[in-house]
DNA sequence: CTAAGTTGTATATGATACTAGACAACTGGG
DNA sequence: CCCAGTTGTCTAGTATCATATACAACTTAG
């Protein structure tokens, strides 16, 4: 780094890998299309072309773009529209999508209430909790980590549960809770953790959408309590406004 | 990096920055509490005190923590809650914050709609807009940048009138729009561009929130659309289901 | 006052990141 | 075929990142 990019702690191929992400997300460059030659991307950022090469590198490498040898660099790229509404079901949204839900359990462990998960769930301080952490994929594709409390007593045994069904949808119906709705959403970024991103297959530095929410049944009572990591690449949240 | 962060192309003490921010902004360290010391964030994180100590180096300048000599370092912060509803307002949300909200224009400009603004705004292909750039702030904290297009047949010169107002209400209210509310709002996240870190007083390589929303008048006839950067640190969403 | 624990400063060394320039290998159009 | 434009590979030099070690300056508990 001998010009500009004065310590931001984000190396300068790193930006431009972003640059060109951002412009294939917001369509400047869309499926199939030609992206400048790495000669002229670099003037763009101003940087070297062998910076650019490196962005390009890591793009190819997560199948963002394909390099032709002396023809050019080809986008080839999609994202999953994901609607926040107050029926959020995963496998009906990825399922709309023609793609194939799964979930997979990471882990499952009796976890007791901080006076924050006790204020949202309704109980008290301290209170028996079940503590499930989910990866949830479309197609073979990682969208997001979720770790979700739920009151013991009234679901006991919910990790073996969700084990068995992957899913949390078909949890709550095995404990006869036949409909319930999302009452309250929290959205903020972030950058992925270590754990996370070695689950959601994603670079360390990468951003995450985090979304916090709690489900309730149908006479208002809390179920349960969700804080979920998004690959901030792959997903593009819907908020739909009644 | 001599050991592991294989090539991420986020430097380690960035990656600490990160994480410590990530511990105060979940409520593990809290407002005036003191951090582990930094040879106890070292052996945390697995990296050398100088590393650490950058780390914190950034995270005091950005005012989010503060060290004191022979005795530790201290959390000073808060982040500020931005509901997601049908009327979304930023200076009452602000404002209801206890904070005094401001907004300055960066540019306005005339345009044509892309095939894409078009459809959003109910328009013909190349039908004329205006482009408003502004920087909303609380207090004197950069919010957010927001790029707005509104159909230049109903809104001649509205970036004059932004400009004179401040507020994309009182823009409305000029041209005799008493009500209106939003249509449709898609969260998204990425990486800060250069442009507008600048604005945002934000380090290269932080995490922004993108709304991208549509407001619609009473008939549902489309007002305006925006293109919305949150500085990620500074906000929090809320997303009311209803 | 003392000792343990804290942040602040300095020097040295190896590994990466970025730049610079040159050339090879390949593609597509004239 | 030839040439302009493209991606692929190589060699160097400089700046930054990260580690290691040592010690100074200060705070707090005892």
């Amino acid at each position: 780094m001998s010009t500009a990019n004065a310590g931001s702690g984000v190396a300068l191929w790193r930006q431009v890998a972003d640059g060109i992400e951002r412009s294939i997300a917001s369509g400047t460059f869309s499926h199939g299309e030609k992206l400048p030659g790495e000669n002229e991307i670099a003037e763009i950022y101003r940087v070297n072309r062998h910076t650019v090469r490196r962005a390009l590198a890591t793009l190819a490498e997560r199948g963002l773009v394909r390099a032709e040898r002396g023809s050019g660099t080809y986008v080839e790229t999609a994202r999953l529209a994901y609607p926040l509404r107050s029926r959020t079901r995963f496998s009906e949204i990825v399922g709309a999508g023609g793609r194939e839900p799964r979930g997979q359990l990471i882990s499952a462990s009796d976890d007791v209430a901080t006076p924050h998960l006790a204020k949202l769930l309704g109980l008290k301080a301290a209170a028996p909790l079940v503590r499930i952490v989910a990866l949830r994929l479309a197609d073979r594709t990682p969208i997001c980590v979720g770790t979700t409390w739920l009151p013991a007593d009234r679901f006991p045994n919910a990790g073996q549960v969700y084990e068995r069904v992957r899913s949390m949808t078909k949890v709550l119906a095995h404990f006869d809770v036949r409909d319930y709705r999302r009452a309250s959403t929290r959205v903020s970024a972030g950058i992925v953790e270590a754990a996370d991103a070695a689950r959601l297959d994603l670079a360390l530095g990468r951003p995450v959408l985090i979304v916090d929410s709690t489900d309730v049944d149908a006479s208002d009572k809390p179920l349960l309590t969700t804080h979920a990591r998004f690959a901030a690449e792959r997903v593009e949240f819907l908020v739909e406004n009644s």
